[in-house]
DNA sequence: ACTTAACCTAGCAAAATAGTCAACTATTGT
DNA sequence: ACAATAGTTGACTATTTTGCTAGGTTAAGT
């Protein structure tokens, strides 16, 4: 399990896609714009989340992605192993050359301890962090733009 | 808190020092050797370390390091954010260009994420870890040792 | 003095990260 | 049918991080 700024991206993209494509798709140009990641990044890092089938693509206009399941069933942990490469089991993949070595058993301690934290972001979904916090207030103010631009348009003098 | 294989080496090494510095100090050339990360690489990670009050350097012949604490007061966030750089609080670093952005509150709850994260290494002590690896080693000592006593009781003149 | 090993500095190659550009294909509203 | 939208792909570039090399200086034991 490894942790950096690529897998929070992925993490923080799926946050906005969980949030807004409750009713229609989302594009990537509105991701992209909220949360200031380049495009053609994010075009990256979902292509990557559509092939572990945690997104599909709708194309042509009104399309975007939105999620395949419940965000409750999509945990965090599997968010970042999909945007990372398979890390390779390092110098000792089995082979003969670290068996009854010190430096195989630490990589073991090393491998005990990185599937602790695999568990534990196993153990948290986006559901659970959509949940916390303020986004509720999010909520509220965008409903109140949206009525704000529903109005504008209704006066449009 | 970023997990990446230099963190892994840092908790390697400190593995490494931490079994063998018992009696006397360990020279980065044993753990070197013993873990097969190279001399310089180590001596830039326990810079930091060093830095970070975690080891204590002892120069001259028989010299080498050891730890400054107890082995059940240095926990595994610490010594990862150590030979880690400070991760500048990315864009919205306090300042009013991200006061109510969105991009700011999906930015509160990757902070949240990773405080528990780091919490939750904070809970796990080398002292831990090295209990697991002698466990280990006295599993493979009474599986010997075992054998030995099968040995004996089968030729027992 | 001489050796040992920490300590320091600069630099470098490979990899990962982050982002750009351009061409293409599929879908849909009009 | 056609234009607009939006996904899809691949190649390409810049920056940062990683892991390592090479060369020193400094402090402490023998």
């Amino acid at each position: 399990m490894r942790l950096t700024t690529k897998g929070r991206y992925a993490v923080t993209a799926m946050l906005d896609l969980a949030f807004h494509s409750q009713i229609k798709p989302v594009t990537l140009t509105d991701i992209a714009a909220r949360q200031t990641i380049s495009l053609s990044y994010l075009e990256q890092l979902f292509a990557r989340l559509r092939r572990a089938g945690m997104v599909k693509g709708v194309r042509g206009p009104g399309g975007g992605y939105k999620l395949c399941r419940k965000t409750s069933d999509i945990n965090i942990a599997d968010i970042i192993a999909a945007v990372n490469e398979p890390l390779d089991s390092t110098k000792c993949g089995g082979e003969a050359n670290c068996q009854k070595d010190q430096a195989c058993l630490t990589h073991d301690l090393w491998m005990g301890l990185s599937e602790q934290i695999r568990d534990y972001l196993k153990g948290i979904s986006l559901a659970d962090l959509l949940e916390k916090n303020q986004v509720q207030e999010v909520a509220i103010r965008q409903h109140h733009d949206a009525q704000q631009v529903i109005e504008i348009y209704r006066h449009p003098d």
